[in-house]
DNA sequence: ACCTGAACACCGTTCAAGT
DNA sequence: ACCTGAACACCGTTCAAGT
């Protein structure tokens, strides 16, 4: 017996590259959350310490970024229905992923990410718009807009951190909290269509989201002032 | 002498309540950056350990939520033009605000913060809505709609982190890197309308958001499926 | 009652030194 | 050349103990 085995059975030494580094970020993400993948945790993880890691990613918003694009490989591509159907089902996949784990979205907001599955979402996006006829520089800035919209309503919407504080204060202390403070600010209009204001769910409110934001995007010209 | 002064001529001790606390958040953020105004820091500045704070604030996320309320007292109202002119105003005042320091925004994000001066400005700007004709439902999610953008819209174009990497490298590698991966990936819609996809200025997609948005809210109806 | 020192359990990033 | 131990300079939050 030349040495014990450290810790559990480790074949060898892992390779240590950066798409390792990748999904081995990516699987403490889904078992414990965007905030618990650091890069002292991913570094544990694979055995190494964190330095080593910056041989392969520049930072951690770096490694983020790398996270969210091999994610949005999963988004499917639609062929039924029309023009705006197929692409709300697009903006609706990349808005579900990002919501799905909580942090993503708001990684994705800061950092800009622009790795090839996102560029290719944003070709499949202008080019449903483009078959709906409308003008190729609105098409532009409309997949901007509605992809924008997407992720910030995700990083609303996303679940809560694993070790979130009082769950169960969540919705009912929040309208509370809403009704409450509606009631004492100087705020009549908010009170008087308060159900208004805090009604629909939030898939009804994404989808309206949508319909407006089609609706205008294919109405208003770019103007060149 | 009874004792040597620490530090500096300090007026007895300060007052340390909840106002106190914000005040001098907000004197370091504005000095050094959202991302310095610590737990840690701002007990620094007031003299104290960082324990003391929570007697007054519940954590970070509370303390930077009030201090985003606070700012947002400062919004201006527009009293000249018609109800769009100033609601595009409200709501870049408000996008500015948040714009100007970093991180800002990001909080505001995931925070989702409902002072008095929020529900004020949403106040106002649902007024605006039904001045112009619009559906008070379709009003009261338009409002959310603008603000959620102008929110996302901010915390992309907040200014980066007083310690920021290569500045130099802002723009000019983002274009390249954004160019080189049109041509690497298989977008060639993008590749086509490079121009659009690129174009215009922060000032001009955000009027252009703003205008699109705004025709598809009055031309919406919020559905009850 | 109100306040806080000290501790707990973490961070990202760098760099000199090793192989 | 490639990799990394150890250090630097921080974090948020809690709680037992003090006044």
């Amino acid at each position: 017996m030349p040495e014990p085995r450290s810790r559990r059975d480790r074949p060898a030494k892992p390779p240590l590259s950066r798409q390792w580094i990748i999904d081995t970020t990516i699987g403490i993400m889904r078992r414990e959350g965007l905030g618990k993948a650091t890069m002292r945790r991913v570094a544990k993880e694979l055995d190494t310490g964190p330095a080593s890691l910056y041989v392969y990613v520049r930072n951690t918003a770096e490694l983020h970024a790398a996270v969210i694009d091999e994610l949005l490989g999963a988004v499917t591509v639609q062929e039924q229905g029309d023009w705006q159907d197929r692409l709300l089902a697009l903006v609706t996949d990349y808005r579900t992923i990002l919501a799905a784990h909580p942090g993503l979205a708001r990684s994705a907001l800061v950092i800009r990410p622009s790795g090839p599955h996102l560029l290719a979402l944003f070709d499949r996006a202008m080019g449903l718009f483009i078959e709906g006829g409308v003008d190729p520089a609105q098409a532009a800035w409309g997949v901007d807009l509605l992809l924008l919209t997407a992720t910030a309503s995700a990083a609303e919407h996303a679940e809560p951190e694993d070790g979130d504080v009082d769950a169960d204060t969540d919705a009912p202390a929040k309208c509370d909290a809403m009704a409450e403070a509606v009631r004492a600010a100087e705020a009549p209009l908010l009170a008087e269509h308060v159900d208004a204001v805090l009604g629909g769910t939030p898939q009804g409110r994404w989808t309206w989201y949508f319909r407006a934001q089609i609706a205008g995007i294919a109405a208003t010209p770019t103007s060149n002032d």
